[in-house]
DNA sequence: CGAGACCTTGATGGTTCTCAAGGTACGTGG
DNA sequence: CCACGTACCTTGAGAACCATCAAGGTCTCG
C-alpha cells in the first residue's frame, strides 16, 4: 500500500467496511440516507494530533480505518493512555462541547464525522442511533475495568502478555476465529506507546519483551513483528482466566 | 439510624430520594406507572455480597440508599475495585445475563429492581429510558479512564490525596455546593477496600494516611472520621488540575 | 555519510510490597 | 464488670520490582 488515499474510501455508505459494526450499524434505509448527507471524511497521518483535551469539538466521528488513541496527562507530563480507537469505535461524545481527551492518530487514520448538532438532532428521532451507541459504551466501559485490573494489579510482565493477547485477539477476531497456537502480527505500537498504555516506562516494556522472547513465549522479527509461539501459554503468562474471550 | 428499615422507602416514586438522577429521571406518567409497577425493593447489609461474577442475573437495578461496589479478583486473590455504585448509579446490563463483576455491599444497601426482561422490552419503546441510560454509562466512562491515569500514572500519597478529594467532592455536591476550605466526613471504606480500589496494599495506604496527617494535609479523628485542613492544598497533593470538577 | 527516531541494555536507587508484630475498638459471654 | 475474641488499623524491617539515568545499537531517510 504505497499510497494512503482517503478517497478510495466508501463513499457509499453500502461499501463502508465499518458498515455492519460502527454506530449507524442499525440504520437503514431514510435514517441512513440521512447520515449519509450529512458525513464527511477526514484523515490524518501517522503520529498526528486529532484533537487535544479541552479544545472544542463540534464534531463526532467513526474510525473507519487506522488506530487513534485517547490519552491523558498530568502537568509534569506524565502520560496514561486511557482507549484505543479501532476501525468501528466511536469518537466524541453527544452533549458535550470540548474533548476530554488528546486524540492522536497512531496509525493513518479515516474518520467518518458528522457535525455535532445535526447528528444530536437525528438522536433525538431515530432510536436506532442511540441504541448502539449504548451498547459500543457499554462495551467500552467492560474494556476499561478490565484495563483497570491491569493497571492496578498486574506486574510488568503481564501487563505485557495481557496487550499482546488483545491485539492477538483482535487480529483473530478479524479472520472470525478464536485465537490459538502459533499466531503472528505487526504490533500497532511504538515502545513508548506501549508503555503509555500499561502504565509502565519504555525501558520496562523492552526489558519485559526481551524476557518473553528469551522464556520461548513469543519471538521477535525486526521491532515490531510478533510471532506468539502458544497462544494459551501467553493467556496463562498474562494471568487471565482463559475461559471468557467472546468472539469479536 | 438505629434500624435500617427497608420499607421506609419511596414505594412511591414521586418521593422517591433518586427520582431526579436515576435512569427513570426521564420518565413521566405512564411511564412511570409502568416501572411502578415493575419495580420490587431489595435490601443488603454492610458487607454482604449482592452478586458474584458471572452469576445468572435476572435483573437490573438503581442503588437508591447506600454504596456499593464493583470488584474483579484475579484467580490468586488480587483484587481491583472497578466501579463504586452511589445513590442513583445503575446496575446491570441490558442484554446480559451474567454478572461480570463482583458486586459487594460497603454500607447498607437499598436498590430499587427491575425484572431485565421486562425492563428490557420497556427499553425498546420507551427512548427515554435508554437516553438516560447513555448519558449515565458515558458518565461512568469517564470515571473510569480518570481512575485508569489515577491507577497507571499516581504515587500512592497522589492516590490517597485523589480518593479523598473525591469522596469530599461527593460529600459537597449532596449540599450543593463546591467545595473547598476546611471539610470533613467518615469514610465509607476500610483500609482495605482503599487499597482495593487504589491499586495498593493496605499497609501503603495506612502509611501514607499517617504521612498526610502529620503533613498537616489532614487530620484523623477516630479511624473513619476524616477532615481536610484545606481542599485546595489537597487537590494539589492529589497532583490535579484544580479546574474542572463539575458541580452535580 | 550523518541525523534522527526508535530500541536495547546496564547500573543504581527509590517506592511499594511482603512478612511480621503489636495496638485499638468493639461486642460477647463468662 | 472483665476477659476474651475478632475485625480493623499501625508500624517496622527487609526484599522485590520497577523507575531513573546513562550509554550505545539499529534502522531509515535525506
Amino acid at each position: 500500500m504505497p499510497t494512503p488515499d482517503t478517497h478510495s474510501f466508501a463513499h457509499d455508505c453500502d461499501e463502508c467496511p465499518i458498515r455492519h459494526r460502527a454506530v449507524c450499524s442499525r440504520c437503514e434505509g431514510k435514517e441512513l440516507d440521512r447520515l449519509e448527507e450529512m458525513k464527511y471524511y477526514r484523515s490524518f497521518q501517522a503520529g498526528q494530533t486529532v484533537i487535544w483535551s479541552g479544545d472544542r469539538m463540534d464534531f463526532v466521528a467513526s474510525v473507519v480505518k487506522g488506530i487513534a488513541t485517547l490519552s491523558q496527562t498530568m502537568e509534569d507530563g506524565r502520560r496514561q493512555m486511557v482507549g484505543l480507537l479501532l476501525p468501528s469505535d466511536f469518537l466524541g461524545r453527544p452533549g458535550r462541547d470540548n474533548a476530554a481527551y488528546d486524540v492522536t492518530a497512531t496509525t493513518d487514520l479515516v474518520m467518518c464525522c458528522f457535525r455535532k448538532k445535526p447528528f444530536e438532532e437525528m438522536m433525538l428521532h431515530t432510536p436506532h442511533i442511540g441504541q448502539r451507541l449504548l451498547e459500543m459504551t457499554l462495551d467500552e466501559l467492560d474494556s476499561a475495568r478490565e484495563w483497570m485490573l491491569l493497571l492496578g494489579r498486574k506486574t510488568a510482565r503481564e501487563k505485557i502478555a495481557s496487550l499482546l493477547s488483545i491485539i492477538a485477539r483482535r487480529d483473530a477476531s478479524l479472520m472470525l476465529k478464536r485465537p490459538s497456537g502459533r499466531i503472528s502480527f505487526d504490533l500497532p505500537l511504538t515502545r513508548e506507546e506501549m508503555a503509555d498504555y500499561l502504565g509502565l516506562t519504555l525501558e520496562t516494556v523492552s526489558r519485559q519483551m526481551t524476557a518473553l522472547r528469551k522464556d520461548g513465549i513469543i519471538s521477535l522479527e525486526g521491532k515490531r513483528h510478533v510471532v506468539i509461539e502458544d497462544f494459551d501459554v501467553l493467556l496463562e503468562v498474562a494471568g487471565d482466566d482463559n475461559d471468557g474471550g467472546m468472539l469479536s
